[in-house]
DNA sequence: GCAAGGCAAAATTTATAAATTTTTTTTGGA
DNA sequence: TCCAAAAAAAATTTATAAATTTTGCCTTGC
């Protein structure tokens, strides 16, 4: 992994975090490779969208090498896609990966959680008390009569789940359910029905909460299960009517 | 990930393995990816090395913008650790880094057996039956007088492995393996004491195979986790030997 | 006389610009 | 309408330039 100059070690999740996002890279393709991420993630570079370099150049204000270095990074963590001597694209979304996701991700991070809480900590018990608490009080929307995303929202909502399973004692394991989260935030941006008025997402972080802190392994594993699966579910749903709707079936 | 121009889809997996070592690539940077990953596994350049552009271009007779797209690859797949402004380094080898990566492999294949186990079909089970018995008729060593590593050994052994867990039905998963695979490779590339001759390998391999083929899925995963746990323990007193004779205990 | 700090030169990494190769599109003819 | 050749566009690679870090030497202070 790349490192910059003043990264904290494996520490305070919270202020790791945080760390990131306000540092200033050292480096071009660095900086290039998180805002290209980012915007990925967030579909403002919607999913099949070919990256040219000569667009990419003149919209992110750099060279073709630090682009370059950028995009075969992400090549790397499957969210880009490249086609040797005829270019990259955004990795395209389907119905199919999707669930492969969620499925991935309920297996491992089931068993990460599994692992985390076989080696609690009043430490990360307290931490995770912490996150929820913050993440509790935040609102989902900014805007409370029409849904509008809130940025501070999804950073708690990252730490929280971070934290259950950021215990479990494996950095790759932990790398690789980030990467699965990353996937999975595309689609979550990609449903229009952020909001999830219909269901009580607090109430199923507070479930887990609950149960992890009665270290109710069986429990708090069942119901990370099946707070992804109902997250899924609804995107699912979402997608298929959008799909409909702008007869998009066929991207599906 | 990167697609070259007439790559199959997820079929056969002996095939796929084979036309990728034959396959010549489109794209510098790619060759010189491949190039590198297989230094890199097999510790001709070894741990901790740093990797000047000069050197590299030189050696692998490239430019640098080719060689800098394959590092960042690498990069990602922290095999290579790029610390910014200062270059890239081989990423450096511990005795933690074993511990931590076989206890990974551990779940995570012992997740993806059971699962494929789950889906098993016939055809699955066939596959695994021909993978093995062309491991077992391969010599481990090409001398069989004094250890002499056979690359043929090593590639069914990796593919009867990838077979036992490509039936899980997660792509994302069956790559994280191959990921810890790579990462691991490196160690037994170092361990001075390849062969295990104390050991029985193929023992172990059938073992496996049968409890597979009687579909008991507790004991299939117990056997492969103990395999894991078996090597790993091997390779550790492997390091620690040759660390306490070269003075090395500080790097590791 | 020796160590610490700082300045300048050298080496190295990073970025830009230009050249080359490959793919894609267009155009003209059968 | 289909195919082939030429032109255009785009990706890849090399070459050049800029910025940063490292190294060595010199000065300064103890």
């Amino acid at each position: 992994m790349y490192r910059k100059s003043g990264e904290m070690e494996w520490g305070n999740m919270t202020t790791e975090l945080q760390a990131k996002s306000s540092e200033s890279p050292a480096t071009l393709a660095t900086s290039v490779y998180e805002r290209l991420k980012t915007d990925i993630l967030e579909t403002r570079l919607e999913p099949g969208r070919k990256l040219q370099l000569r667009f990419l150049t003149e919209h992110y204000d750099a060279g073709q090498t630090p682009l370059r270095e950028a995009l075969n990074r992400l090549t790397t963590e499957d969210l880009v896609i490249g086609k040797e001597q005829r270019g990259f694209f955004v990795k395209p979304v389907s119905l199919e990966e999707l669930r492969e996701l969620t499925k991935t991700r309920r297996w491992v991070e089931g068993l990460a959680l599994k692992e985390s809480m076989a080696n609690a900590t009043p430490e990360w018990e307290e931490a995770l008390l912490v996150a929820h608490h913050r993440l509790e009080r935040t609102p989902r929307s900014l805007d409370p009569e029409k849904f509008e995303n809130n940025p501070e929202w999804e950073r708690l909502h990252r730490i929280f789940h971070a934290l259950l399973i950021g215990n479990c004692g494996s950095r790759p394991l932990i790398g690789f359910c980030e990467q699965l989260a990353d996937r999975l935030q595309r689609y979550r941006a990609l449903s229009s029905r952020k909001a999830f008025r219909v269901r009580n997402v607090a109430q199923e972080h507070a479930d887990i909460l609950k149960a992890v802190l009665q270290r109710d392994v069986g429990e708090a594993v069942r119901l990370l299960e099946h707070h992804y699966s109902q997250t899924a579910d609804f995107i699912l749903e979402d997608l298929k009517n959008a799909a409909a709707l702008h007869g998009k079936a066929a991207a599906l």
